[in-house]
DNA sequence: CATAGTGCATCAGTGCCATAATACAGCCAT
DNA sequence: ATGGCTGTATTATGGCACTGATGCACTATG
């Protein structure tokens, strides 16, 4: 979902939220620092430390002051069941009522496009 | 695409291209008045003109001063093409890699949901 | 000409977003 | 203990998009 239109903080979001996803971190990790991904991302560090904020909100991730963010016990499993309900919930219908009426076949749909 | 975070003069644009998408108005058909159409949307003239304004961009729209707005000729097929090829460059990729990335199968898709 | 319906230009207000410069509070390896 | 790394709080600023109220120019109709 890079929309390039979307705040920046919810874009960092985005990706941290993929990288939890695909394994990148698992429960347990240490995330990347608030300097350290505004450096790789050419971001603000308060843009970044707003990012991370919503993850603390929903309990995602555990601050250790002073240490760093670290991915918080069955993370992984929560976050992909809450993206899943907002998907089926919020993105694909929207989605599929386009492919409706815009009268687009599966075979234009490569899903190892991605 | 009815993404209630959107901004209001976005939605109404959406709504505009669906219904000519869907027939509700035809090649040469005169469109609602930002007035009447303001009132039925429960949004603000100027909004709803704001919306009109992109179609008017576009060449989907042409203006009758003092008369209203009817829609161009060809603008339903240039429409649905542009909406096509808008569809499968830029919304379609980062569903289809959310899809893959939530393990989603296509049997949770149902199409005839939309 | 008078009226009522069009779209449109202008100006202003509001709020969110991003950035910045500091300073502070906590932990840890040396 | 000290230096260096964490995240956090504060305040201020600039920019931009969205929304809104008012009034004007235009056209069809009678």
């Amino acid at each position: 979902m890079a929309d390039e239109s979307k705040p920046v903080y919810l874009r960092l979001r985005e990706i941290i939220a993929a990288s939890i996803l695909d394994g990148e971190f698992s429960d347990g990790d240490l995330l990347p620092s608030v300097r350290a991904f505004a450096a790789t991302q050419g971001a603000n560090p308060l843009t970044v430390a707003k990012a991370y904020q919503s993850f603390q909100d929903d309990g995602l991730v555990v601050v250790k002051r002073g240490v760093g963010m670290f991915v918080a016990d069955g993370a992984t499993r929560r976050l992909r069941e809450a993206e899943r309900e907002r998907f089926l919930d919020s993105v694909w219908p929207p989605v599929a009522a386009q492919i409706k009426r815009l009268g687009i076949r599966l075979d234009d749909l490569d899903l190892a496009k991605a």
